[in-house]
DNA sequence: AATGAATGAGGTTTCATTCAT
DNA sequence: GATGAATGAAACCTCATTCAT
């Protein structure tokens, strides 16, 4: 691939994960994502087959490099305690650092992502293992861990989600340790 | 309002939430709308102006419906732990009746539906106001009102999200009363 | 099915069947067809799921029709010779009066059509069976019954377009009883 | 022009001949020629102004030689029969030298050819001719020179057809014999 | 009120052709 | 000459909405 292709589809990539974000990708056009990306529509077609080929592919792209971020940030911990912390902040992180990303792929688009891709939240075994993990050494109380995962990632989620809103008076440091004090408080034992 | 009149609205309410939460409002057709209620595609114009005006009222009366079930829930409670139980169940309460409905609001279609409102979690005051009690009567720590909804409300959902996936393993009440134990340990100035 | 929807469909078979014969169903295009036929594009697709079923429909109705044609003519004749001879007449009475589902299903269109039927010339066993039975009863030569067919075939199909295009100069009941007669010629023991 | 040039046309002549009559002139992407002929698709354009450039350029030049061998065949024969003989094997000689070309010069692709050529059939004048000769000489019978020839070239047509279809079991050249036969049977007097 | 065929704007996709490299 | 990404016109098809019955 040279360096004209990837011009091409990474504007693609950038134009449609922006209308799909904000319009749906139902609700985004092939004639939009073209303009937006300043290319002919026709172009498009060049590097993916379909529209929702290229809502797949950004959605197996970065749900790649979100979990592999979401590891590495966690990856020298031993303690679950700072093992849970560093992952919030992770997520967190990738929130700040690609929005539109974390947005499309975490946030928003439940129901049309669903239709795509079979292994559904394929983030949530991340924090499963943590709290497993937790627990076995009697640092977490004794929760079902996919209960547990979903109560922590449902806070995530909605605090991210309020704050992009504009809904939160926090700034975004506060916002991390408190959503990471509350993951502690419904996890840890002498809570 | 004749009986007929109201059979043909209801039906076209039923098919179209039903086909709404499964493949959004974009994603569904009126031609689909029609045959699930079994009506023909005229009929749903005699009733609404847009398929959007189908989308629109089904939020607006579900979510007034979701309000006043949150209300009346929690108006005869006093203290604060009991009001903040007392929604949380009537929360989980609305996802089993009618749980359609429930996704359909709450849960999932977060991007179509802000198209259409612009109060957006138009039930999250009610969230906000227990919370606020709660830390005047010094029962809940101190947190701003509005991320101490955000966790709640997300680990709710969540939580509904991940059990009609089929993700949990707990019985529901287990489920409900988990998410009251985590809800207060987020908020609750003891834990 | 209602008046209107009768008129509409057949003004899409005829409008098709038309264009088809003289731009080829690649080269016809729904637009072409829609305004031949005096309707909208979309009304195409109330009576039809795709171009290519327009092209197939037409193929296997007039077919069906052309076969029937061509048994009823020979339905009440015992004598092989007589019953060729009212086959090929009613060959050239179909050319006659359906010159343009002549042409469709039998004459031009061997490439398109192929990739549609895989019983590729299914009037070809109406011509077998005549010879066949010609054969056993000694009036007509030993031949391979496809080979006969074959020729049999071939030399009709080219006296219709000669004369179609205008290159013949014999009058329509001439050019008959000359293929006839070229028939006979190739098939009858005592030519 | 060079080995390479000649290398690339030639490549695109046979790659497109082996699709034109697989799939049509229209049916047929100037891709998947480029691709089937190993060069790329703006290659075609050095080469050639249109795709359909291509397809009559290859009718013209097919159609050149097809007549010379016919013409050659028959050259040294004063006896009709026998010059009809000769032009009738060299049509099937051709056949089995050249399928592609012969398939695409003279069976299959009537209407989308027509387009192309204004001098339809431009080889049926040979066959006029050899019949012409023929009745002069009275060695055939009295018959529209016109009609004769579509009658024999219809014959040899779908002779050719149904062999390269696998639907007769004769051998080559009891084929060409009996169709030899048969011509003679249709033409000469003492039939 | 109910129907469902018809509409036509607009969506997705294809493809012959161009052009910078 | 050769490449193949880019173009954009035009193809096929969809679908919310209308309207005659």
């Amino acid at each position: 691939m040279n360096r004209t292709t990837l011009d091409s589809k990474n504007k693609i990539y950038k134009a449609a994960l922006n209308l799909f974000i904000k319009k749906g990708i139902k609700g985004t056009t092939t004639r939009e994502i073209a303009k937006k990306a300043g290319i002919a529509e026709g172009t498009i077609y060049i590097h993916f087959s379909t529209k929702d080929a290229i809502a797949f592919t950004l959605f197996t792209n970065y749900m790649g490099v979100f979990r592999e971020r979401l590891l590495e940030s966690s990856k020298n911990c031993t303690n679950p305690t700072f093992k849970l912390r560093a992952i919030i902040h992770a997520f967190f992180d990738f929130a700040k650092d690609e929005p539109n990303a974390c947005s499309y792929i975490v946030i928003d688009h439940y129901t049309e992502l669903n239709k795509m891709t079979k292994e559904k939240n394929k983030f949530k075994d991340i924090f499963v293992e943590v709290i497993h993990d937790g627990i076995k050494k009697r640092v977490f109380r004794k929760i079902d861990e996919n209960l547990g995962s979903a109560l922590i990632i449902g806070m995530i989620n909605r605090a991210i989600l309020s704050f992009n809103n504009g809904l939160l008076d926090s700034d975004y440091d506060k916002l991390v340790s408190e959503t990471v004090n509350a993951a502690l408080r419904v996890l840890e034992k002498n809570y």
